[in-house]
RNA sequence: GGGCGGUUAGCUCAGUUGGUUAGAGCGUCACUUUGACAUAGUGAAGGCCAGAGGUUCGAAUCCUCUACCGCCCACCA
């Protein structure tokens, strides 16, 4: 079959893929007589489009699958996706915006009917693209955080977590976003540096005569703050409007400018509200005036001080961020409205101090970027510190490991220092909480009565089975109320985090809270592949839930890839504009292109700089290799004459093609050492590979694979082949050993690479089960999928021809550099001795002289072992043989003088420097003997080299 | 404020447990359109391994400090 010059990936790879699909090859069940293999997708988005970061985490995860596949694993890909809550609400309100829609507007459920609508449409538009890039999953298995076995697994784990007391509902801090009308976890709430003011208040005291409010007192900017008699206790804060629901005033213990003044009161500005003055350690002295204003409703830290010293906790803002709770004056304003006129009303009375440019850490929404408001409300929390206690073990004694490694530090110490997770949400979309409340029992603490008013604080539920009352934590909708038989119950409005389904997905996707077979074969699974943004949102979550849930844990390694980010080191994102989509590189360069390019981008764990230019590498990879095939089948059609050389059957084929049989199929004078070093080398690259998989090393095994198929594969032995090839003696014998080889390292090569380019290899390694030397390496192979991963065979592991080789190319390149620097041309091809002192490299060269003289370009070879001295010849002196070539009438004397001139004064400078070494009395004497050895070695050839380049300086000079 | 990573050729990066004269790809320059491939071949130029100390017979590699770049975590109002 004739294959176009160039590779062409388009008319590859779509039906390529189709075929893999329709054969069956991506899938895995459960047999107990194969070692499963198993990896479960960090499933992406269903708002998800395919990026660069999918596209690297997507290739190390099928690398490993076809990898492991090949090795005889039953090797199982779960693939699926993530409804992502808040995402995907957003999505979906904004195109309800476009038709002047709100949520509100259609409804709880329509809404929900409309998500599922696009979810049906669109949600699945990043698993089409994971295919093009080839991910062999096990489509048939494609599981959704939403669908029946999940959601069922979701509640399931919140009644365990429930009856196990681990998990309360509590009034707390969190964070909150007035846009999206939700609590967001931490995580979801990523802190920026922002420009803000740091503004001061004064707090009229008690009793010190200034409890009018400050009028007409003078307005001075100076904080008059003596121990004796301050009139007035200044604060500093950045959310000035806080100050509405301010409850205390805080100082610390020790601090002597406000000794006097704990355990009195002070007067709340424009609010007249009387609040005490408490002392305590956690107040920095240092920062602004050393007081701080106590909203136990609105910051996390006056939280703490809140229920610490009983304070009141008064909540002065609506879900959407307004007024509440407040004098007339502000009631209904926008905090931002509000902190304006505040400012200007303080500023009137005489309450305003100093305003201070101020940077500080705000928290925004994750998906909005508004600036979160932190906010006492009623959430749902898990109680992750004896959920963690497992997940720290397992990890302290090497169950479970990470790569790269510096990952283990970062992962425990967020998890000794765990805190309580929030997993209520107050969206639409998601698992809504299987939590009923009973109207007669709970007295209006349901749902509905978020945030408003004053709120008692609850403590957490500390023990287990202690339910609240009214109350129901059910799988279903109870009928009644099991404490007063109320038949009208209401359903918590919230919905849970999208990651606590998330954190089931090793398992749930595999069948649980059921105990299917898959989960027993299956689980736990081998490798997890993803990104270090969400170690801890998901990882440490997951390993978690598996000790919870099934007793073990979900995976036992962790492989952390770096971020892909712009060459200017920036991450990619669509705001900046300085995106390169996958999609698009696929189209130009084709998939294996994409993924090789990727791979050998990043060493482990490193980031990413990607510039589209470095695809060239992978494109032209794969049509270096395209051609590469296009010549050995060539050569073994050009071979077809000879079929008494071939074996007959393909059983005795077979045994003729293993790799030990290659040589003694050929017989002993058939082989020659090009095919040896080549054999030789295959082994390295072999083991090199394999061993790199192994350390999750992947662009390691790439460019092992790039260089031997490259560089000692194309450009050495397929140069070497040509002329093994069109050589009629010694024999047609030594034909067809060199067209065996060319299959059969082409046919390993390609194997080894298949999991890195999986496109290119399987059509080539197609079109090379076709010839006449094809190497079947696993019976019935359909597919290189299902081909075996090669083995070393130490057999072929050829010191002797490696070394005799190596010399070979050193004395060829000799000769290409003098050619090329005296500008020889090229048509011109002048004889060369080669003078050596030993006869077995003699009859080595003696034997290599055709080869010598295609690849080098030289005429008659001459081979001695004493110099004859042509006037006129370049010569050189490589590993310990000296190559003179006689170049009358063609060198440039002047410049070849200068260059010899040039190397006299290098060599001995190194000369000097190996002398130096050998002198010093400590490295002899301290020193591992075989690196003194070597050092002697080094002398010793030095010294003649620049002997023999000095002596032909000599000639050069008398030219 | 803590922690982590990076700094090696013009650019992007490798560099195994310290050990000959520090490598690759891209780019540059020269020659070559030879029957696999010009998405190629051959050859060349290009590095005080961020800086300063230290350990060692020997340091890109180990230690300390400094500088810059980038991430993560953290309640300084």
């Amino acid at each position: 079959m004739e294959l176009p010059s160039q590779y062409n990936p388009q008319t590859v790879e779509e039906s390529r893929y189709q075929w893999w699909e329709a054969q069956g090859l991506f899938q895995a069940d459960v047999d107990p007589t194969r070692k499963p293999y198993t990896i479960v997708i960090p499933p992406p988005n269903i708002t998800g489009i395919l990026h660069m970061g999918h596209a690297l985490n997507n290739t190390i995860q099928d690398i490993l699958i076809r990898w492991k596949r090949m090795q005889g694993f039953n090797a199982l890909w779960v693939p699926g996706t993530d409804h992502a809550g808040i995402a995907t609400q957003n999505v979906v309100e904004r195109a309800l915006a476009k038709e002047g829609k709100t949520r509100q507007d259609l409804g709880r459920d329509a809404f929900i009917q409309r998500v599922w609508q696009w979810k049906e449409q669109y949600g699945n538009t990043i698993l089409y693209q994971l295919k093009r890039l080839g991910s062999s999953c096990d489509w048939r298995r494609t599981r959704f955080t939403m669908d029946e076995g999940l959601s069922e697994a979701v509640l399931d784990v919140f009644i365990r977590l429930y009856n196990d007391g681990l998990i309360y509902r509590g009034n707390y801090i969190i964070n909150w976003c007035p846009r999206c009308q939700t609590a967001l976890a931490d995580e979801e709430a990523p802190r920026k540096d922002t420009q803000g003011k740091l503004y001061h208040i004064r707090y009229p005291i008690e009793g010190q005569g200034a409890g009018d409010g400050g009028q007409g007192k003078k307005k001075s900017h100076a904080p008059r703050l003596t121990p004796h008699a301050p009139d007035f206790i200044e604060v500093a804060t950045t959310r000035p409007e806080t100050m509405l629901g301010d409850t205390a005033i805080a100082v610390h213990p020790k601090d002597k400018r406000y000794k006097a003044l704990i355990g009195k009161h002070a007067i709340l500005p424009l609010v007249n509200r009387k609040i005490s003055i408490i002392a305590d350690e956690q107040v920095d002295k240092a920062f602004g005036t050393g007081a701080v204003k106590v909203t136990p409703a609105h910051d996390p830290v006056d939280f703490q001080l809140g229920k610490k010293h009983g304070l009141e906790f008064i909540n002065v803002m609506t879900d959407d961020a307004h007024m509440t709770n407040v004098p007339k004056a502000y009631e209904g304003l926008d905090r931002l409205d509000c902190r304006s006129k505040l400012i200007v009303d303080l500023e009137q009375q005489g309450f305003l101090g100093a305003i201070d440019e101020h940077q500080h850490n705000v928290g925004h929404c994750y998906r909005c970027h508004t600036v979160v408001e932190p906010r006492l409300s009623p959430q749902w929390f898990v109680k992750m510190k004896p959920l963690a206690k497992p997940a720290i073990e397992a990890v302290k004694k090497g169950k479970l490991k990470f790569s790269p490694e510096r990952w283990t530090k970062v992962y425990l110490n967020w998890m000794e220092n765990i805190e309580d997770w929030c997993i209520s949400r107050q969206i639409w979309w998601g698992h809504r909480l299987p939590v009923w409340y009973c109207n007669n029992c709970s007295q209006g603490q349901g749902a509905g009565d978020r945030g408003q008013g004053k709120i008692p604080t609850h403590a957490p539920r500390p023990a287990p089975h202690a339910p609240e009352l009214g109350v129901i934590v059910s799988k279903s909708k109870p009928a009644t109320c099991p404490q007063c038989g109320n038949v009208d119950l209401k359903q918590d409005e919230d919905v849970l985090d999208t990651w606590f389904s998330s954190w089931l997905w090793p398992f749930s996707t595999l069948g649980w809270p059921n105990k299917t077979k898959d989960l027993d074969y299956f689980y736990p699974t081998d490798t997890l592949v993803t990104a270090q943004e969400i170690i801890f949102f998901w990882v440490a979550r997951m390993v978690m839930a598996g000790y919870f849930c099934m007793k073990d844990l979900p995976f036992s390694n962790v492989y952390i890839h770096g971020t892909v980010r712009d060459i200017t080191g920036k991450k990619m994102s669509k705001s900046l504009g300085n995106i390169i989509d996958p999609l698009d590189i696929i189209k130009q360069y084709g998939t294996d292109a994409l993924r090789y390019t990727l791979i050998t981008s990043t060493a482990i764990g490193q980031d990413i700089f990607l510039s589209e230019e470095r695809f060239t590498a992978g494109r032209n990879f794969a049509n270096k290799l395209w051609n590469a095939t296009r010549f050995v089948l060539a050569a073994g059609d050009a071979g077809g004459e000879a079929p008494a050389a071939r074996p007959e059957s393909r059983r005795d084929s077979r045994r003729a093609r293993t790799d030990g049989g290659v040589s003694q199929a050929a017989g002993p004078a058939a082989i020659t050492v090009p095919d040896r070093w080549i054999l030789s080398r295959l082994q390295h690259t072999v083991m090199a590979v394999t061993k790199s998989l192994d350390a999750c090393l992947f662009n390691e095994a790439a460019t092992a694979l790039y260089d031997f198929l490259w560089h000692d594969f194309c450009d050495w032995y397929l140069e070497i082949a040509k002329v093994q090839l069109q050589h009629q003696a010694p024999s047609t014998k030594q034909q067809e050993t060199t067209k065996a080889i060319l299959v059969h390292v082409l046919e390993t090569g390609l194997r080894l690479l298949h999991p890195v380019m999986p496109f290119v290899t399987e059509e080539l390694w197609q079109q090379l089960q076709h010839t006449a030397h094809s190497t079947q390496h696993t019976d019935k192979a359909v597919s290189i999928m299902k081909a075996a991963w090669p083995k070393p065979d130490k057999k072929l592991i050829d010191d002797e021809a490696e070394s005799q080789f190596e010399r070979f190319t050193a004395v060829v390149g000799a000769i290409r550099t003098t050619r090329a620097e005296l500008n020889v041309p090229p048509d011109r091809k002048p004889p060369v001795h080669l003078i050596t002192q030993h006869a077995a490299l003699r009859s080595f060269f003696e034997s290599q002289q055709s080869l010598l003289k295609t690849l080098a370009g030289v005429g008659e070879v001459h081979v001695a072992a004493k110099a004859q001295k042509p006037k006129d010849a370049a010569s050189a002196v490589v590993d310990g043989i000296e190559v003179i070539l006689p170049l009358a009438g063609l060198i440039d004397v002047d410049k070849e003088r200068a260059r010899k001139q040039q190397q006299v004064e290098e060599l001995t400078k190194h000369l000097q420097q190996a002398e130096a070494r050998l002198k010093d009395r400590h490295f002899t004497e301290k020193a591992p003997a075989e690196v003194v050895q070597g050092a002697r070695d080094r002398k010793t050839q030095l010294e003649e080299t620049l002997k023999k380049t000095a002596e032909h300086l000599a000639v050069l000079q008398a030219m």
